[in-house]
Formats: C-alpha cells, structure tokens, sequence
DNA sequence: CGCGCCTTTGAAGGAGCTCAATTTAGGTGG
DNA sequence: CCACCTAAATTGAGCTCCTTCAAAGGCGCG
C-alpha cells in the first residue's frame, strides 16, 4: 500500500516540494509583471542570486559552488509568447532553465496529430530530451513572455565531473522526468476524462504552491485544446469536465481562471475505481 | 515534415540500431538457452567480454574504458520468471543493465489499477526511475528467467566523473527513456487502438533486430493484459486487433508466436488518420 | 490427464468523439 | 471608448470505438 502512495505522488507532484509563504499577487501571467529590471546585478550574477535555486538545478549546491555554476550558465534568454524555444530537429546544445513564464513542450506526427508532453514553469528545465540524439526531439513553445537560462551541456557535463553535488542531482533531475512521463502515462492509460482533469488540476495547484502561489486560485495559461491534448482527450470533453466539476462544487471556472474550492473532493476522484 | 519523420522514429525506435546478422535461433525465450555456463571468464569480465557492449552501457568506451567500467559493474543476478528485480518503494542503490532476458516495468495506484510502463530486453538498463526519490518508484519483474549485471549508483556516478565518454553516454541512456516515454505518451494520447498494437509490433520488431533476431518472426514474453495495460487497452480488444490483423494478412498470431508478413502494412496503419 | 490460466469471440452498453451552433473574451482599429 | 473581429470556450445531439460481461476453446504444466 505504500508504494501506491508513492506512485499517486509521481503523477501529482513533480518537483520537491519547498516552503515558502504564499505570495499575494496572482496575477504572473500578465507579460508585464515578468520584465526584470536589468541591472548589473541581475545580469551577472545568475544562480547565486536567483530566488529559484532550491527548485532548480543548484539545489544542494554550497555557495561557491553555486558560483562556479554561475559560470557556466551562459546568457539568459527570453521568449515571447507563442514563440518557440526550440524545436524538434534543431541541434542539441544546450538544456534551459525557466526563469520565469510558462512553456509546453509537445511532439508532432507524421500526419500532423500532435500531443502535449508537458507544461513547464519556473525553476524546471527543459531540453533534456535533447540529449541522447544530439537533436531535440520536441518542440519547446512559450505560453507567456518567460525568460531562461541558457546552459551549455557540455559545460554542464564538464563541470558535473568536478562537482560530485551537481552531478548528482542533474541525474535526479533527469530521473525526475521519467518518473513524471511515467505518471502521465498511467494518466493517459487508466483513467477516465475527469480523473484526467482532476490529477491535471491538483497537479497545478501543487507546483503553484511550490512556487510560493496560491494553491486554489491560479490561470491557466494553455487552451482548452492544449489541456486536451496533453491529457489524451478532445477540448470538448475538457470543457465538459470543467463544467461538471462547477456543477458539482468542486471549482469556479471562468475561462483561464481556476479556483480549487474542494482539494479533498477533487483527490477522492482520482481513488474512485471506475467500475 | 522532417522533424515529424524524426518523431515517428521516437514510437519505434527506441534503441540505436547496429547491424549484425540475423540469428536464426528464435527459441531464445525458452529458459534453458539463457542458462550460461559459469566459467572463469564470464565471471570475471563483465563489460570487455559482453556481446552485447554496441547496445549497452559501454558503448563508445575504449578497450581500457571499459575494462574500468568492469570493475565497477558488481556481481551478476539471476531473476527467475515471474520474479521481481525491484519492487516500488525498494530503496535504489544501483541500475541493472540486461545481459539477457525480458522484463516489464510497472506502477501500482491505490485502488489497484496499473500501468505497464515498459518492456526491457538484453541491453537496455533498468531502475533509472530509482535515481530521483532515491527509492524505486515502479516494479521490475523478469517475464522470462533472465540475468542483469548489478551497477551500483554511486560507482557509475563515481566512473562517470573520470570517464567523460561514460558520462555523456550516460546522460544519453537517460535521454533516451525521456524521449522513449514521450513515444508511449503520444501513443496513449492520440493513437487508436490498432494503430497502437502496430506500432507496439513494429517497435518489438525493430528490437529483436537491432539484437540479431529475426525482424518478422518473434515471440511474446507478455500476455495480452499486459500488452493491454501498457497500450492503454483491454485484453480483449488487444485480442481483437491480433485477429483482425491476422484477417488482413498483416500478421500470422499463434498464441504468442509472432510473424509480421507484411511489414510495410503496419507501417501504413499509422500513417492514417483517424477521421 | 486434468486443472488453471491465457486467449478468443460474441453481444450489448457506455464514455468520449464528432459535428455543429452559440456564447464569451480579448485584442484591434476607428 | 466603443464597435468590431477573431480565437477560445461552451453546450447539445448523435455516433463510434472501445469496454464490459459472458462463454467457450486451447495451451502448458504438474
């Protein structure tokens, strides 16, 4: 029975979970509230100064560590909506870490069906699949303007064989991915559309807490057709669902804007066997 | 259209491909074949004596590379049918890398339902899921009696920091499950129900062959529920499709005995859309 | 040789899809 | 600031593919 504690964990939660006091302002996704001043500050110093290293890659790391990192991280960049980080095919240099904003990634078909693999949000990194064919193997698109850190693999690679720390969390990291794709894949192979939608929800609401935001009340930053498309559904039935969880209380829905009313309502969805 | 050729590749192809001749031995899945005798010298090489090296982890690794990599491989393990290599919960202290059989992988939910997240054959590593929660997070369990070479972690890690080609092939495999899994997603997500078993066909083909086996004729180390489970499907309807195929004069099915007469076929059963 | 497990096949039912129409929100230009 | 326009979301109705339930057949193993 503990193990399949565990395993609900892998599909809800995907990074460590850290404490911080909920922050007040709810309104991240507006393009404004993400233009960081640009100060000598900010452009030099990248990991020792940013707020996200207990969510991102310097986790674990001492301070001079983190320096070192520091120096490898190579120059931020920043996304405009709608526009792509990368793309499938493109050569593989280097992974990236969100600064800030909100990406997806997804996967393209011959025939031109497609699936969403994932959303990604501050402190997570992107690119990893990158790796093994020296070409990425998906397309990375912004959801709103964000902004990333640019980490050369080689550097990375380099400087993991003189920081024991480092190394071994990156390879956490990686693992980490799998273990979310294998939470996803149980997603898309045994529940029902509104178990979907549920764990997708909570799912949200947990990384938003993790990021010192509110755990009830967030955007939603991808259309109905993208939720759809990572979830294996159709935006209909996405739609649908949300519908239905208002009607039964368990959400208010107004287009992007959740508020979670019933966490515990929501979670016993995902227990419930469906025959 | 190059990109989308490159992601159908992700489906199947789930391992590099290395030419060798075919095998005409396709009794491999008997037990008594996999028993091999105990000499000194299968004892004490692991790595530098394994045919299976162009697969696995050594790859890429010269002959002193490797023979380092030896003595951080530990002892062999024999895992009968239906036995487990690990289980979810397990803490994770090393990977395993097949040095002959077939395995699943599998997560457990609460209320009883699971997910086969993969099948593992010679060569391809396992427990990587293990890395970032520092426990396993699915079970391993040998569909057929098999032998794994024991990898201790923090050896690997260890080796990987002197060994840069180890390193990066390493952080490769790793990759390569990511982009494996984001293949079993799009799977799950958009394929229907025989698309799905074809491309699971053509997967498994394209695996024996990389391994010297016969490209059209294999046999099944699963049963249908778990060919089932890991598709996203019922028993039955996995059953269906194995007939309706068979009608079609696309496969010959007995049981778990496997013959794919018309190879370009399947192939073309992905290709089509569903409206 | 017999038992159990796996597989096959049929028939009926349902969850989610398709198609279609309407509403709403957000962005744009006058 | 408002009217317009387009993209996104909602909702309904019918249909389809897969599931569910059930029964029979086959293979392997003790």
């Amino acid at each position: 029975m503990r193990q399949a504690v565990r395993c609900r964990n892998h599909v809800q939660f995907a990074l460590t979970q850290i404490k911080q006091p909920p922050r007040t302002d709810l309104k991240l996704h507006k393009p404004e509230k993400h233009i960081i001043p640009l100060t000598l500050n900010t452009l030099k110093a990248a990991c020792s100064q940013c707020n996200l290293r207990e969510l991102c890659l310097p986790y674990g790391l001492s301070e001079p560590e983190i320096e070192q990192l520091d120096s490898a991280v190579g120059a931020r960049r920043r996304i405009k909506r709608q526009q792509n980080l990368y793309r499938a095919g493109e050569s593989f240099e280097a992974i990236y870490a969100i600064r800030s904003g909100f990406f997806k990634t997804d996967v393209l078909l011959e025939d031109g069906r497609n699936q969403v693999t994932g959303f990604q949000m501050a402190g997570e990194i992107l690119g990893m699949d990158g790796i093994s064919g020296e070409a990425h193997t998906c397309n990375a698109v912004a959801l709103e303007d964000s902004e990333v850190c640019v980490i050369p693999f080689s550097q990375l690679e380099h400087l993991s064989r003189e920081i024991q720390t480092l190394q071994h969390h990156f390879h956490k990291v990686m693992s980490r991915e799998i273990v979310r794709d294998h939470g996803v894949m149980m997603l898309l192979g045994t529940m029902r559309a509104e178990e979907r939608l549920a764990a997708f929800l909570l799912n949200l609401s947990q990384r938003f807490t993790a990021r010192g935001y509110s755990p009830a009340e967030f955007h939603l930053r991808m259309t109905r057709d993208e939720i759809g498309s990572y979830l294996g559904l159709k935006l209909e039935t996405v739609s649908r669902a949300f519908s239905h969880f208002q009607e039964d209380g368990l959400i208010s829905v107004q287009q992007k804007h959740i508020v979670i009313l019933d966490h515990a309502g929501l979670k016993q969805l995902l227990n419930h066997q469906p025959n």
